[in-house]
DNA sequence: TCACCCAACTTTACAACGTAAAGCCAGAAA
DNA sequence: TTTCTGGCTTTACGTTGTAAAGTTGGGTGA
């Protein structure tokens, strides 16, 4: 791999393109139920999900669907005192490709941290050009 | 403020809802975009940020103008060697907003890296369910 | 000078998505 | 046996992201 030079790493097509940002991860309230989920490798019920995420029924419900169907998510479905009960678990493709997720979710923060740190100095564009 | 107990903490309700994740920023292709913006105060032109952030045209537009019609960005538009170029900038009020985004985000990613510790020892749920 | 091309965007059309509201079902209560 | 409630699912709809088509105007070759 060649050194980075620094002068034109920042300038590079594709810099900020992130493509590693899985779509299925990348909407807050999937967030939310992902990284819950990853701190409870045994599962959360979903009616403590929903709570710990903020979120309606209906939408638990579709988010939940979208990450099964991805395979990221497990659900069980039971009984608990007569009552029907839904337990939720990450799987481990879903842990695996979640923390990859958030890998690039670091890298993103990174970036931006650094760029806010530029001087106003930096270049903006070719000379010669004026407003219309 | 009270202090924080370890046992509680990671339950709460609401622990993991990310309010404050604006929307018009959570978005792949806006991320890239307002990075690279945070990191050129003086702006870039249209088609260097298209690179950046390997957008099309058409793509690239359309989140300008949601980002403008946010106030996050200026847009300027003006000649250059007869041909119309476009400058894109960060308004002081997009950078603060962006900047605080970023500080949710990287609660986020502090938040499911401390997750993805927890041994898998915690508490599922309450006892005595069964699988249906 | 006329036709054509290309650069530099903008607009349009459509499919996918997130969400609130309505619906459903089983057990408990009255 | 009707009503209520917990525990989800399904539906319907407005919003969004994106690719494709459209626009505008300066160059350029014939």
């Amino acid at each position: 791999m060649p050194p980075i030079d620094d002068r034109t790493a920042g300038t590079a097509p594709g810099r900020f393109a992130y493509d590693g940002l899985e779509r299925v991860f990348h909407e807050k309230a999937r967030l939310g139920i992902m990284t819950s989920l990853v701190s409870r490798p045994r599962g959360i019920a979903f009616a403590e999900l929903k709570e710990l995420c903020h979120l309606t029924d209906g939408n638990l419900s579709r988010h939940l669907q979208v990450l099964h169907d991805s395979g990221f998510v497990e659900i069980e479905k039971g009984l608990h005192r007569n009552r029907p009960l839904t337990v939720c678990r990450i799987t481990d493709d879903g842990r695996k490709r979640f923390l990859d997720y958030i890998n690039v979710l670091e890298s993103v923060v990174r970036d931006a941290l650094k760029a806010a740190r530029v001087e106003p100095t930096s270049p903006a564009i070719a000379e010669g050009w004026s407003p219309a």
